[in-house]
DNA sequence: ACCTTGATGTCAGCCGCTGTCATCACTCTA
DNA sequence: TAGAGTGATGACAGCGGCTGACATCAAGGT
């Protein structure tokens, strides 16, 4: 047995996810969690990107969600509406139940080499929505902002999602997170 | 000689400095940055964190001066207000001409490790900042939301001036940046 | 002169990650 | 049905980042 048999990367991630919460990220080695997937570690790079990326599989679909929400909106409508509009869809449609995501969060939250990672997923995101922005015709300064801060307030929202005892949906974290937003920024000018 | 000589640190920096901008970071091993400097692998690592960690000395100085703008400000004052003005502090007193802060971003740029943990030291910012928001009655929702959102901004701006071909000064992408934030995110209610 | 302290050197070792080549299962084609 | 091609895996060697443990050396105080 061994070669051939089918799913080799769904074992992987598994095995890694399984280790990972068990005993925790550092303490586990890559050949671990290929002996456990009946592979070799060798097969294990050849799957993933490195050691951390097993936790960030489907990430390109969100994004592509997300650029495809923007690109698919009505080009009268306003940016940032769009955007907003954008992660409330996506928050429907895209996130695991929440009991997974806390866990997932949790292993994360641990280590600080995961955290990067996540945040240059979330950067990736803001990238990919502000050149969406600028294909719709949205200058580049507003587009740039609205991409970052939109990630910004998307990424409160989701925290306060996991965290929330009372276990509201997603969707209502991100409205009351863009909806804040909306509230917070806008002072009169002249301010300092 | 060898041992003992001073500022060990500073010339493990200045090693490290030129042979990134030299030859790139990942040609470059921690053994060669020490035995440049004249001292050891080991040495280098009771310093510096890690390798990547050499081109991110003083952030912690920006956090503090952020921090400390927020904490002193009138507690009357609108907390967005508050530390739009921290970063056009920030803007004024902290930063290195940007001909240096160029050629530091190039390195960062070519290189996904580093662009990770400048996205870490920013998202440590914006913590530190959110936390100081509430050490003022900022309730939590708009302290996380203007801290993200303001460090989002702010990266906008910090952007557009190392790319900005008429070497306007930081100070004014900052001010242009969160002027716009406030138009950006100022729409009705009942958008969806 | 001795002792303490802190920075450095030395050495061994783990582990993430990569290049290279062989090997196997499967498929297509003659 | 044999043989060639293809793609995934195994096997092996090696680099380099990073760490722990212990020895060593310069300086300051007693």
């Amino acid at each position: 047995m061994g070669r051939w048999e089918p799913n080799a990367q769904a074992r992987l991630r598994q095995a890694a996810m399984d280790l990972y919460a068990e005993r925790g990220f550092d303490q586990t080695t890559v050949a671990e969690i290929a002996e456990k997937a009946g592979l070799t570690e060798r097969t294990f790079f050849r799957h993933f990107g490195d050691k951390r990326e097993v936790l960030f599989g489907g990430s390109e679909r969100l994004q592509e969600m997300l650029v495809a929400s923007v690109t698919a909106a009505d080009p009268g409508t306003d940016p940032a509406v769009t955007v907003a509009a954008a992660f409330e869809h996506a928050a429907e449609d895209y996130f695991p139940p929440v009991g997974y995501s806390r866990q997932r969060q949790q292993v994360i939250d641990a280590n600080p080499g995961l955290q990067e990672r996540e945040l240059a997923k979330l950067d990736g995101l803001a990238a990919a929505m502000a050149a969406a922005l600028r294909e719709r015709e949205t200058p580049d300064l507003p587009a740039a902002l609205i991409a970052e801060t939109g990630v910004a307030a998307f990424k409160v929202a989701f925290v306060r999602w996991v965290t929330d005892p009372a276990d509201a949906p997603l969707l209502g974290h991100v409205r009351s997170a863009f909806a804040a937003l909306g509230d917070v920024w806008s002072f009169a000018p002249g301010r300092i």
